[in-house]
DNA sequence: CTGCTTCACCTTTTT
DNA sequence: GGTGAAGCAG
């Protein structure tokens, strides 16, 4: 007699853990430890135990690993469809929400403000309270919203309690964004947990209707929940026939965001009689890894000792390469990469966003195809959030934040004046951007009327068929009658190429959705899946290399993994400040980090990088020392040629030119701009100091002489 | 009103 | 290096 399936293959603590079947349970999940394959296999096995699966629901923190798990637990169940909920925290409250928007007060068809849209609010509502950027930033105030919001605040309620000016302030700006988005119909990402929470604690009636909905919970990295997503673990977990959570407080990389650890240290306090399981087997990296990453995260105070033993054997010893600059170091991991044979199997991590570029030219250099998780998202972009936009507005025309996007794109002559007015009229009658163009205030031109008029007959016209057509029959529609199309049609410019490329891509999507979510796919369900959806998926572990930040990699593992910059400045990162809490977030970063790897982990550093486009000085990170000598192999790489190769002078000569720190920007075969003759390089130098002559040959003007303190180049 | 140019500021990390 | 806001000419 066989084992069931979601039985089979695992080790006596995961099995414990799997069968588990009353009350609270954590499941302290080391790196590599099984934690995924733990929570799919208790999911599975709740449903083959006979557990409705729609009383069950798994919530995850990316759409990513809601899919895998969905996908996993499918399999084990012999393929039939799950029907139990795994998603999100977000997409779960954002389901709550739409089934009980009466209750919370809520426009039926609400919308949901991405962090640009939450911008622009804040922006516009420090505007009109007369508050100048230059004391607190729009993104500083907004951060300081959010984080109340994750505390329970309400803008009233954070307002009140603000004694020192700038707080007074921000409370203000508060107050009138929480207005702005209330009149627009959105609620921000936030508000998603917020809302379902308040509406919880105040009505016991939902509060037992849904924890009767909700038998058995599954919450995934829970050492990343903020207090707002515990509090909403809190009122369902309590009454639920199993709870179980699964996390460790190792790889919390999210302080930042609100969430703490203490709701993983203390999940024993707040749910007492919990059952503890760690998890501390390491199936993923060979020895030599794990233990230069666990040297390392020993340097932490704030986390439950721990050993993670190795099960793989010793492997080759982590490699520390350090490298004279930034070209050097791109250089070397694509050289050391194309060397294996599946770029698939290979990472190359790093801090920031911005340190993909490098290595990303690299790899087109040396054709090994790539991708880049995250980075500039898909849904981002502006023509996508146009369409989408247009799309909302078809879907309920009373939505400001999209009306005001597209109003005037492409343009139709509405412009900042008659903008300007309507805003005040709306803001003054306390109706829609929509409401008040159907009745315009007295002082528009005829010439704005009529513009007006005819995008009114164009979005009523979308309205109209939004009832009928399918989202994706929609969203071709409405790219040719908006005019959206012809913006870009038939152009050869890269941009424009792609812009109609993304927008293609935008259609397929929808239609993908459609496809999934059968013949009834609503316009609304389709919206609410594109706000929730982050990277378009771009999932990693392809055909190609995986370059991405630490953030994103959480999760995820590879053969072989670089983790680059290991500099001051980056690890720890240049904002995250000196104090212990948030270096120890910036450790346990470079752990997750390190932790990715099976095979082989190589860390990378470099002396000087361009940053912002200018050299600059880098100095090894300070947790560099902190990883056990003995488990690293390390490697100095500094080119026996001076630093700093500039730009070549032509194509036919590779001999490379050299710019020593401090003396000028102004040297030959410097790549140079010029406000009259555009770009150029320079040929040569006469002279010195205030004297210098410049010979420059400009790519469109040709050659040109200059005085170099009275030219007015720049370096380009 | 539109489209072009210039200039400041930028960068953590993401649902 | 790149982007978005502001400023200015048509």
């Amino acid at each position: 007699m066989s084992e069931a399936p979601s039985l089979q293959g695992l080790n006596p603590e995961q099995k414990t853990a799997v069968l588990h079947e009353r009350g609270p349970l954590l499941v302290l999940a080391g790196a590599g430890s099984g934690k995924t394959r733990v929570i799919t296999h208790r999911l599975a096995r709740l449903v083959e135990t006979g557990v409705d699966p729609r009383t069950i629901v798994a919530v995850t923190f990316t759409n990513k690993a809601a899919e895998e798990m969905r996908e996993r637990a499918r399999k084990l169940l012999g393929g039939r469809p799950l029907l139990s909920f795994v998603g999100t925290f977000h997409s779960f409250a954002l389901r709550f929400l739409r089934r009980n928007a009466a209750a919370a007060g809520l426009a039926p068809r609400f919308s949901i403000a991405d962090s640009a849209d939450q911008l622009s609010l804040v922006k516009e509502a420090m505007d009109e309270l007369g508050l100048s950027e230059q004391v607190f930033t729009p993104g500083a105030v907004r951060s300081r919203i959010s984080h109340a919001k994750n505390a329970l605040l309400t803008a009233q309620a954070f307002a009140d309690s603000q004694t020192d000016y700038a707080g007074e302030r921000i409370g203000r700006v508060f107050l009138l964004y929480e207005r702005k988005l209330a009149a627009a119909g959105a609620l921000d990402f936030d508000d998603l947990i917020v809302r379902p929470v308040r509406l919880l604690r105040s009505r016991p009636d939902l509060l037992a209707a849904e924890r009767a909905r909700v038998r058995h919970l599954l919450i995934d990295e829970y050492q990343d929940t903020n207090t707002v997503q515990d509090a909403l673990v809190k009122l369902l977990g309590e009454r639920a026939e199993s709870l179980c959570a699964v996390g460790d407080e190792d790889q919390a990389i999210y302080r930042w965001r609100g969430a703490e650890v203490e709701h993983i240290l203390r999940f024993d306090e707040d749910f007492p009689g919990a059952r503890i399981v760690p998890l501390e087997r390491n199936y993923r990296s060979t020895a030599g890894i794990l233990d230069a990453a666990s040297g390392l995260v020993a340097n932490n105070r704030r986390r439950r000792r721990k050993t993670l033993v190795a099960d793989r054997g010793s492997g080759p010893r982590v490699r520390l390469w350090r490298f004279d600059e930034d070209r050097s170091e791109a250089e070397a991991v694509a050289r050391a990469l194309a060397e294996r044979s599946e770029p698939g199997e290979v990472a190359i991590l790093y801090r920031t966003n911005a340190q993909s570029r490098p290595f990303e030219e690299e790899l087109v250099r040396r054709r090994i195809p790539y991708v880049v998780v995250g980075g500039m998202k898909f849904y981002e972009r502006a023509e996508v959030k146009d369409a989408l936009a247009y799309l909302r507005l078809a879907g309920r025309p009373d939505d400001d934040l999209a009306f005001r996007r597209v109003v005037n794109v492409p343009a139709r002559g509405i412009g900042k004046t008659t903008l300007d007015q309507l805003a005040k009229a709306a803001r003054e009658r306390g109706v829609s951007w929509w409401q008040v163009s159907g009745e315009p205030p007295p002082g528009l031109t005829e010439r704005a009327r009529t513009a007006l008029s005819r995008f009114r007959a164009l979005v009523s016209d979308l309205a109209a068929r939004a009832e009928t057509e399918s989202p994706s029959a929609l969203l071709e529609h409405l790219l040719e009658a908006t005019g959206y199309s012809a913006l870009y049609h038939g152009s050869e410019e890269r941009e424009d190429v792609a812009r109609r490329e993304n927008l293609e891509e935008l259609v397929s999507s929808a239609r993908e959705f459609e496809r999934r979510s059968g013949e009834d796919a609503t316009l609304a369900e389709y919206l609410d899946s594109v706000s929730l959806a982050t990277d378009a998926d771009a999932a990693a572990g392809g055909r190609g290399v995986t370059l991405s930040t630490l953030h994103a990699a959480k999760g995820l593992e590879f053969p072989a993994v670089f983790v680059v910059g290991l500099e001051e400045g980056y690890l720890p990162h240049g904002q995250s400040g000196e104090d212990e809490d948030e270096l120890e977030e910036e450790r346990r970063l470079l752990y997750v980090g390190m932790t990715r790897a099976k095979d082989e982990l190589t860390l990378s550093l470099a002396a000087r990088r361009l940053v912002y486009g200018r050299v600059q000085p880098r100095m090894e990170s300070r947790f560099v020392s902190e990883i056990p000598r003995e488990s690293v192999d390390e490697r100095t790489f500094f080119a026996s040629r001076p630093a700093f190769v500039t730009t070549h002078v032509a194509p036919e000569d590779e001999s490379q030119e050299v710019d020593l720190p401090g003396t000028g920007e102004l040297k030959r075969g410097r790549r140079v701009r010029h406000p009259r003759y555009g770009y150029g390089v320079i040929l040569a130098q006469e002279g010195s100091g205030d004297e210098t002559r410049l010979t420059v040959y400009f790519d469109r003007a040709g050659k040109k002489k200059f005085v170099a303190r009275y030219a007015d180049l720049t370096p380009a």
